[in-house]
DNA sequence: CAGTATCCTTTATGATACTG
DNA sequence: CAGTATCATAAAGGATACTG
């Protein structure tokens, strides 16, 4: 077993941490959980995602493992993306994390809306 | 309970998510888990990061409500920041993010190779 | 439909200098 | 020590136009 520093700065593990805690990348991969989704699918179903992020995100996902992509030969063509069985363990992890911020979101924002008055109030 | 579509543009879920996986954050959320930390030691101990970027970092965590400042009236100052009941519970979860990277990082490297060996022998 | 290529704007981050 | 302020630059992202 070997063992990195994500302290470290050239660490992998921390770029991968970077990596699939983008804020796109845990969208699609939410998205994905229930099955293959087209690219358009995608497009409309994330709110303010542009094309060129989209295809961004994808083609690192695929790169990483995470996705697969499938292309039919139709006129014009189909493209379906589905997560592979290494997605498939993230998103358990992933899903976590929404319910963390589900669930404490209340909370966040009271804090908020207290740091702020504190903080505005010194004017 | 309201329910938050982190689908949706403007849904504060979805800022909450992009904030706690920063790269930053789930540095300090780690290092502070063991206990307080004072400022300079965080900036030591997380390789790469600049004054700046800590500063801003430990402020919207404090704003968020994940971490608390304890300022120690001595000269030069000192100052201690430590995880609130809050930042805690999110400890957990992100920890199981940095085991998932960890597990899962050969594997990713390989996808990766493989995936740059394709595209590259298309040239 | 599912992209890629280009240009252009915005945002993020780094370096440096300064302060209580 | 623990920051803030300012400036400069790099990187991210959006809009648009084009292609197999």
């Amino acid at each position: 077993m070997k063992r990195w520093d994500p302290y470290s700065a050239a660490c992998p593990t921390r770029l991968l941490l970077d990596r699939i805690a983008d804020k796109w990348t845990v969208l699609v991969l939410g998205l994905l959980s229930d099955g293959p989704v087209r690219f358009n699918q995608l497009r409309r179903r994330i709110e303010g995602i542009s094309q060129k992020m989209l295809s961004q995100t994808l083609k690192s996902m695929e790169r990483d493992g995470l996705v697969s992509k499938k292309v039919f030969p139709t006129v014009p063509v189909t493209v379906e993306y589905a997560l592979t069985p290494l997605g498939r363990t993230l998103t358990k992890t992933i899903s976590e994390l929404e319910r963390w911020a589900e669930a404490h979101m209340d909370e966040v924002l009271k804090s908020q809306k207290r740091y702020d008055v504190r903080s505005g109030s010194k004017v």
